[in-house]
DNA sequence: CGGGTTATTGATGGTGTTCAAGGGGTGTGG
DNA sequence: CCACACCCCTTGAACACCATCAATAACCCG
């Protein structure tokens, strides 16, 4: 990573990226190789035996997403479940008239594609180079059944996504704009924090438009805010992602 | 329930309410008795065999909450979990300056209190007289573990609330304030459906502020949106509740 | 009947949207 | 290497939707 000084002489990561690659970078029907992920530790499929890894693992394949590439969409049957190894993605769901609502982003360690339907209720694509594990939905959940510890864990990060969801929802219906980018800037970076460490620099992979997407604002109000944050040096800008100067102000501005 | 006819010389229904009561209507320590629960059937004690059910039916509580009355608090300790036999609750995220974010209604066959953590992330009030099915949550999570179809069934209901969690991100992210007021209306309507059957009239428990705070909206513009619909008929005015006239109109303003 | 709470209705205004134009980076082809 | 196109982002000006403020009305329960 290279490592330069931008105008304001504040030293700054040139590069931010989640890549995170292992593993084999064939096509489709490549296995997973569970021992050299750098996810697992806090994937489902942590805390799980050496035999059961094993028995997981061969139910694996290996998958590359290119950027802006569809991993699913809604509507389609959903016969997999995927656990992210490396990138990130955008889960979204789209009304009639265009109109979308990104429900979330998906990075390395997230488990997607579980639905309570027999078809997937959001979609999925690619916002960078993405690699995941997929599991044929049905085995997987076989295994779980055999595995209480597989359930288990599916359960509570079920549990967590729903949490997640529901502290969005206050930030949809109840915060201004200003509160809203200060939140999503945030919790991405402290989710970030998981998996690369902690840093004050915080790729942004998605756009201004699946930012606005996902906060429910216009990409208009989006820019307008994050580029005031820049003239009042709150945040820096930096190619492919943004700097954060002023926790402080930020969490200023959240006050929850 | 008495049936009367209106201004209009419409037949309503005088009465509308959620209550299924059945059991002992006792003080705490009170056992539940699972073979008289009018909502063993789409709870997620269902599906269980009459030996599990008669270990379940040990761990339970029957739990009794008078209108307006906190079940639990945002913070407390998650030390129980429980199954809404009848009434209903309003379930609610708070924010430090007072704005609240009303995350759902419970209803009979409604399973609330797990939480990624050990306390709980909302609160939940009864709107009226409502009874429920009490679990010690470490207890529950042993049975569960021990059985299972409970967990599995645990499960599924938690993937079904995150989707209904996504659908209801869209409504706040993306929909105007109408839509948002007939997607409230029809979906609280069609989960009705599955308690007190199919009818047109919808008993509203709640009250104009919590429709409010759950739309994120403010009580004067839903309560323009519903007086505007009564004027042009699309819905009535019921005590405690509304009659739907016209749901193809309501169908069209959400147009999804 | 009276007090408090909740809902309705009207007038005004603000936050964020919409509409519109321009800037900046990147990739491609001449 | 520059020209051009394209996409995304930024910035400005006008507007609209819904919030806010305010007053009244309906309701509930004592």
């Amino acid at each position: 990573m290279t490592v330069v000084l931008d105008a304001a002489g504040i030293m700054i990561d040139r590069e931010v990226d989640l890549t995170m690659a292992g593993g084999c970078v064939s096509a489709e029907s490549c296995r997973s190789v569970c021992a050299t992920c750098r996810v697992r530790l806090f994937a489902v499929c942590a805390a799980m035996s050496e035999h059961d890894i094993a028995e997981l693992e061969r139910l694996s394949h290996h998958v590359e997403v290119a950027p802006r590439t569809p991993l699913f969409l809604a509507g389609d049957p959903a016969q997999s479940v995927y656990t992210v190894t490396s990138g990130a993605l955008r889960l979204q769901r789209d009304l009639a008239d265009g109109r979308r609502q990104v429900i979330g982003f998906a990075m390395p360690g997230d488990f997607i594609g579980l639905s309570p339907d027999t078809t997937y209720n959001f979609s999925a694509d690619a916002l960078i180079q993405t690699t995941l594990c997929r599991f044929e939905r049905s085995r997987f959940m076989t295994l779980s059944r055999a595995r209480q510890g597989l359930l288990e864990r599916l359960h509570v990060h079920a549990t967590h996504e729903l949490s997640i969801a529901q502290e969005h929802m206050v930030v949809l219906g109840r915060r201004r704009a200003e509160e809203r980018v200060a939140a999503f800037l945030l919790s991405w970076r402290k989710r970030l924090a998981r998996v690369n460490g902690a840093s004050a620099t915080v790729p942004l992979p998605m756009g201004r438009q699946d930012i606005a997407d996902h906060l429910g604002l216009t990409i208009e109000t989006v820019s307008r805010i994050l580029a005031r944050w820049m003239r009042e040096r709150i945040i820096l800008d930096v190619p492919g992602g943004v700097r954060v100067l002023d926790q402080e102000r930020l969490a200023d501005i959240v006050a929850d």
